[in-house]
RNA sequence: CGGGAAGUGGCUCAACUUGGUAGAGCAUUCGGUUUGGGACCGAGGGGUUGCAGGUUCAAAUCCUGUCUUCCCGACCA
C-alpha cells in the first residue's frame, strides 16, 4: 500500500504540486498560518542552492552582511513608495517585554531601508565605492493567501544591495547579476528563463526599473524566479548616502539590490516534477545517488558500500539505503524523494558483475558491470542534467506563442497557456484589459526594435514595447 | 479580502443526516518468516474528535465564534 498518494499532475495541478511537496518531505505546515517548517530533505535542497548561489557571488566580489530583523517605522517610512508597496503586508512589532514600544518596528518585509542607513552612515569618499554585499535571510510579508514556497508569511531569500559612485556602473551591476540568475537557474536547477524589464505596473516599489527572470511551469503557468533592480538615486537622496566624489564634490550613490528566495523550490517542483513525486537535477540535488541492496545480505552490503565509497571518492553524493523495507518500498521513496540515480545491488545481477542503474527522470533501467559503475554514473547524471533542461526548454518553446489579438490570447490561455508575444503601446489600461483574460499579466519587456511599426494588440494604438505575457502563480 | 470544501490516533478516511460506550486500513512497537516494484503471520501501544463557548440528562454529531489547511478569484517573491 501506498503511504502518500499524488494527485495526477492532469487530474489538478495545485493539488499535485501540494501532494509532491508533502510526500517529499520537503515542508510541513506550522501552526501559524504561511508559515512552514523546512524538513531536512527542504532545507537540504535550499543549502545547496545557497552554496551554489554563494559561491557565485563571492565570485562576483560580493560580500555577505547580515542586518537587523527589526526596522523601525520611522526609518521604514522615509522612501514613499517603498512603504505604500510594502506597508499591506508588513507584521508590526508594538511590545518588547511588557512595555509598549514608543515607535513600532516592522518586521523586515525587505531590507533596503536599513542597507540605506548603513551606507549613509559608511559612505564617505569615491574611494570607499562600490559596495557589494549581500546577506541571507528570513523575511516576513503577511500574505493572506498561502501555499508552501510560492507564497508564505515567512521566507527566506538571500538580498544583495550595492552602491556605486556612478550610474552606468550601477546599472551594469543590475544586469550583472541577473545574468548571474540566469546562469544558476539554466545550468543547475535546468530551468531555461526569459529575462527582461518589468512594465511600471510591475516593477519593484521604489525601484527606477526591475528586470526579472522568468520561468513557465509544466501547465504554462509563468512564475516570477528572481529580480534585479535599479535604484538610481532614489533612496540615496531620501536616506542621504552622500560621498565626495574625485572632483571634491558631494554626490549622491547609485544603488543596486536583487534578490531570489525559496520560491525556487517551487518552481523547480512545477517544472521537473511528475507523478510519481520529486524529480531533481542532479546539480542541485542534496543527494545524488542511492544505493539499494536488494536483501539484507552481508556480501550485498558490502558490495554496496564499496560502491559508495568510490562514488563518493568521485564527488558524488551518495548514500545506501539501509532500512530493511522491500526492495520496492525503498525504489518508491527514492522515486518520491527525487533521488537523480538509484543503483540496485541484488543477487542476480551480481552474479554477472552486474548492477541496475536507473534514472530518475524518465526511469530508464541499465544493467551495467560493476566496473563501469563510476562511468555510468558520471555519464548518466550529466546526461540527465542537460536532458532535463531540454525537456523544459521544449515545453517552453512548445508554450511560446505570437499573438495580434485579444482573441488569439484568449484561445491559447484558455487552451494551452505559456507566453504570448504581443505588442504594447506602453498605457497601463491595456495591461488591465489583458488581465481580464484568465489574469494574464506582463511578464517583461522584450529588448527588440520590432515594435515601429506595429500595434497594441488591445487598443491598435501605436506599439512602444513587445512584451511577454503570462498567467501568473 | 471574496466564493467553495475540509479539520476525528502519525497518514487516509468511517461514524454526523436522525445526539446515547469513537471504528477501519496504512504507519508504528515486539516476535518470526521474507526482500528484483510500496511483503506476510501473530501479539501490542496509540484519540478529552482543531480550539473556545453555547444548547442538552447526554455532543465527534446541533448552534455561535475562532484558528488552520485545500481549491478558485483580487494582491504580492
Amino acid at each position: 500500500m501506498k503511504n502518500d498518494t499524488i494527485t495526477l499532475r492532469s487530474d489538478d495541478f495545485a493539488k499535485w504540486y501540494t501532494d509532491v511537496v508533502r510526500a517529499s518531505h520537503l515542508t510541513d505546515y506550522s501552526s501559524v498560518k504561511g508559515c512552514t517548517i523546512f524538513e531536512p530533505n527542504g532545507y537540504a535542497l535550499w543549502e545547496k542552492m545557497q552554496s551554489v548561489l554563494d559561491d557565485m557571488f563571492k565570485r562576483t566580489g560580493h560580500q555577505n552582511v547580515y542586518m537587523p530583523v527589526f526596522i523601525p517605522e520611522n526609518l521604514l517610512k522615509k522612501e514613499g513608495e517603498l512603504i505604500s508597496g510594502f506597508a499591506p503586508e508588513c507584521a508590526w512589532i508594538t511590545q518588547g517585554g511588557n512595555e509598549e514600544l514608543e515607535e513600532r518596528f516592522a518586521f523586515r518585509p525587505t531590507s533596503e531601508t536599513l542597507f540605506s542607513d548603513y551606507f549613509s552612515k559608511t559612505v564617505k569618499t569615491y574611494r570607499d565605492l562600490p559596495k557589494l554585499y549581500n546577506q541571507w535571510c528570513n523575511v516576513v510579508r503577511w500574505e493572506k493567501e498561502t501555499r508552501p514556497f510560492l507564497r508564505s508569511r515567512e521566507f527566506l531569500w538571500q538580498e544583495g544591495h550595492t552602491v556605486h559612485s556612478n550610474q552606468s556602473e550601477a546599472e551594469a551591476e543590475t544586469h550583472r547579476m541577473l545574468d548571474v540568475y540566469k546562469e544558476f537557474f539554466e545550468n543547475y536547477l535546468a530551468i531555461p528563463v526569459i529575462t527582461g524589464k518589468k512594465t511600471e505596473k510591475e516593477k519593484f516599489a521604489g525601484a527606477e526599473y526591475t528586470l526579472t527572470v522568468e520561468a513557465l511551469m509544466q501547465n504554462g503557468v509563468s512564475l516570477q524566479s528572481a529580480t534585479s533592480h535599479y535604484f538610481g538615486q532614489k533612496f540615496s537622496k531620501v536616506y542621504d548616502i552622500k560621498f565626495v566624489n574625485k572632483d571634491n564634490q558631494f554626490d549622491y550613490c547609485y544603488q543596486t539590490s536583487w534578490g531570489s528566495t525559496t520560491r525556487m523550490i517551487g518552481a523547480l517542483i512545477m517544472v521537473h516534477s511528475d507523478d510519481r513525486g520529486l524529480v531533481l537535477p542532479p546539480k542541485i540535488a542534496p543527494k545524488q545517488v542511492v544505493i539499494i541492496p536488494i536483501k539484507n545480505d552481508e556480501k550485498l552490503v558490502s558490495i554496496s558500500e564499496h560502491i559508495k565509497d568510490s562514488l563518493q571518492e568521485k564527488g558524488f553524493s551518495t548514500y545506501i539505503d539501509y532500512s530493511d523495507k522491500s526492495a520496492g518500498f525503498k525504489f518508491a521513496e527514492a522515486e518520491v524523494n527525487g533521488i537523480p540515480l538509484r543503483i540496485e545491488v541484488g543477487p542476480r545481477d551480481l552474479d554477472n558483475n552486474e548492477v541496475t542503474i536507473v534514472r530518475r527522470d524518465n526511469l530508464e533501467k541499465q544493467v551495467i558491470k560493476l566496473n563501469d559503475v563510476i562511468n555510468v554514473v558520471t555519464q548518466q547524471l550529466d546526461k540527465m542534467q542537460s536532458d532535463m533542461f531540454n525537456k523544459a526548454l521544449n515545453n517552453l518553446k512548445e508554450r511560446t506563442y505570437e499573438a495580434t489579438s485579444l482573441d488569439e490570447v484568449k484561445d491559447i490561455m484558455n487552451n494551452k497557456p505559456g507566453f504570448v508575444n504581443a505588442h504594447w503601446c506602453g498605457n497601463e489600461e491595456c495591461e488591465l484589459k489583458m488581465k481580464e483574460i484568465k489574469g494574464t499579466k506582463s511578464r517583461c519587456i522584450i529588448e527588440t526594435k520590432d515594435y515601429e511599426h506595429e500595434k497594441c494588440i488591445v487598443c491598435n494604438k501605436k506599439a512602444k514595447h513587445k512584451v511577454v505575457w503570462g498567467i501568473q502563480y
